[in-house]
DNA sequence: CAAATATATGTAGTTAACTACATATATTAC
DNA sequence: GTAATATATGTAGTTAACTACATATATTTG
């Protein structure tokens, strides 16, 4: 019974739950960059990554790729700019287009983090890989959550 | 090979994963409490269910149990004061203090809250209950990292 | 019991995402 | 081929957590 009460407190507090934990991970994730004397945000990884594989992208499709708001992607960019990790130019044909691009300096961190990486997915390996593990169940829910929303969800209830 | 770049990228940018998921959830949430025409917003929940579980806590005492910084903590009470849902009194033994309670108010919005919450526990189980439960998921990686930190743990790797 | 330390609360400023709105260019429809 | 619509980018302001610092009161220690 009361622990039906604490499941209760417990899903209802998801969001902040979760939100707690990305801020913990966050904030060991630059300590770890820091340790290896790299001069690296977590929050970065996303996009350096996105352009690491795909070479060169659009604002609003690198925000696509990586399930950002644009605005997000934007206020990166300046940032990555200002550190000389990435440059855009025109698109020639859709003249709209910002095309975005590692420079050389982007590319030579990207691969001097490669050891990091290795230390920095052992890690989270360890303390995800639990019994129900925390990345699989991430992707779960986000795959839920595009097929039918949390709102939708809820109202067939409410509709009871 | 492919999945293992996949995983890998995951795994490096799950503390933004994790913080999407939470927005996503939490803007959802807004949205069925305004659905029923309820004046409430999903950031006060953990706050609110714990004075009505517990009745009367100091600033301090409130911030550990639901596991924010104590700033955080002032800054919700301050809304909830405006919104006349607690209260507060100095406490007379140590006067450093400040206990916190529900006011009536507070008291009756709880309790009009109950269908809602149920609606919102089914939407939640319905989304989390996959093959990796998120609920469980999330437990056992934060009994993990109290056990030993992220940090912590990569470093052991780093040594090698 | 006075000084040093610890604890409780509070304020100011930061961060990293968001939404809403604005503008420029491209595409589609008549 | 022009008008209406859609798409791409950008700016401004918001939000909900945080850290760092400041102050007041309690507790501990010599």
């Amino acid at each position: 019974m009361e622990q039906n009460v604490i499941d209760a407190s417990g899903l209802l507090a998801i969001s902040t739950r979760l939100q707690r934990l990305s801020d913990q991970i966050r904030r060991d994730g630059l300590l770890i960059y820091k340790a290896f004397g790299i001069d690296f945000q977590p929050k970065w990884f996303p996009v350096l990554y996105t352009l690491y594989k795909k070479s060169t992208m659009s604002v609003v499709s690198l925000s696509d790729e990586i399930g950002y708001a644009h605005p997000s992607t934007i206020s990166l960019l300046k940032e990555l700019e200002k550190e000389k990790l990435i440059r855009s130019k025109k698109d020639k044909i859709d003249t709209r287009k910002r095309l975005v691009e590692l420079t050389e300096k982007g590319k030579t961190l990207l691969s001097t983090m490669e050891p990091v990486w290795q230390v920095i997915i052992k890690a989270t390996e360890e303390v995800t890989n639990t019994e129900n593990n925390l990345m699989k169940a991430i992707n779960e829910v986000e795959a839920a959550l595009q097929e039918k929303s949390f709102l939708l969800r809820a109202q067939a209830y409410m509709n009871k």
